[in-house]
DNA sequence: CTTCATGCAAAACATTTGCAGCTGG
DNA sequence: CCAGCTGCAAATGTTTTGCATGAAG
C-alpha cells in the first residue's frame, strides 16, 4: 500500500495530464481513496466530504469514482444487495476478505493462490481475461459480539 | 451434473419433506433449474413459465427461488448491475468463467485451484468461511462476432 | 470565454413486500 | 378447511441521467 499523500499526487496528476478539471470536491474524493486502507462505498465518501463541503451531491461523487474505474485507477467491488465499495490503492484484481455481519472488507495476501488463478486466465480461450475472488465469513471481532459499526446484508 | 429426471425429483422430495406445498408454478421453476445447464435469471426462468402459465408472476419466481438458496438446493449468483443468475444443480461455492459480451455463465473444474482455496478458507480466523470466485473474459464465440442472444453490462 | 463539472431531481432497474383472494393437501 | 401460496401493485435501495447553473483553466 503506497504512502497516502504520493498516491494522492498519481492520481490528480492522471486527471490533469487526461485533461479533466480538479476541483475542490474531486480534490477531496481523491483524498479519501487515497487515505482509506478500507474499501469506502460512495455513500461513505459523500459523508466525510459533506464535512468539508456540505452541498457536494451523491451524483458528483459517483462520476468522479466511474471516471477513475473507466481509467482504472480504482478497483471497483460491486455487491447485489449492498453498495458498491472502491480500493483506491491497488487497482489490480486481488482476493478479499469480507465479514458477512459487519461488513469490512479486507485485502488479503495469498501468493500462491494468485500465482494459480493468473495460470488458469491464461490457460482460458476467452480474451482479456480477469477475475474475481472474495472469501466470505464473520471476522474475530463480531463473533466475540463487539458491536458493529456497519452492518451489512 | 446430475441427471434432469433425477435432480427433479430431488428437489420436489426435498419441498414436500420440508412440509412446502407443490403448486404447478412451483413444479415449473424447479423443471427448469433442474434441466438448464447454463445458469438462468429469474426473468428467463420467468419467460419459459409464461409458455405453460401465462398467469404466473415474476414475484412467485423470486420467492421460490429465495426459498430454494435458503434450504441450500439452489447457488445464487448476484451481480451488481444485472440480475441474478441461479445454478439449480450444484449449490455449493466452484469457479465460474463469464462472458463479459454475451453473458454466458459456465461452469470451470479446477481441482488444484479448488483444493487451494479450501485451504484458505480453513486457515483464516473467519467463522462459517464461504467463498465465490468468477472469471471474467470474452468468450470464443464473441471473439468471432457470432451475435449475442443476452448482453450483460 | 468555453468547456466541462456540479447538484438537484427524476428515472431506471432488480428485487422485496403487503395484502386480498385462491388452493393444495 | 385453513395455512401457505399466488399475483398484483407499490415500495425499496442503489446507481444513472437530464439539464440548468457555476467554475476551472
Amino acid at each position: 500500500m503506497p504512502d497516502p499523500q504520493t498516491r494522492l499526487k498519481a492520481l490528480t496528476d492522471r486527471l490533469r495530464e487526461q485533461g479533466y478539471r480538479l476541483t475542490p470536491q474531486r480534490v477531496a474524493v481523491l483524498r479519501i481513496l487515497a487515505a482509506s486502507k478500507g474499501h469506502p462505498s460512495v455513500e461513505q465518501i459523500y459523508d466525510q466530504i459533506k464535512v468539508q463541503f456540505p452541498t457536494t451531491s451523491l451524483a458528483t461523487v459517483y462520476k468522479l469514482v466511474a471516471l477513475l474505474r473507466e481509467m482504472g485507477e480504482v478497483l471497483q467491488l460491486g455487491f447485489p444487495n449492498a453498495s458498491n465499495r472502491y480500493d483506491g490503492n491497488n487497482p489490480s484484481p486481488h482476493p478479499h476478505l469480507i465479514c458477512t455481519m459487519c461488513g469490512e472488507i479486507r485485502d488479503l495476501d495469498l501468493p500462491a493462490l494468485s500465482g494459480m488463478i493468473q495460470q488458469a486466465s491464461q490457460d482460458l480461450d476467452y480474451r482479456g481475461v480477469s477475475h474475481r475472488l472474495d472469501f466470505y465469513g464473520i471476522c474475530s471481532r463480531c463473533q466475540v459480539g463487539i458491536p458493529q459499526t456497519s452492518p451489512h446484508g
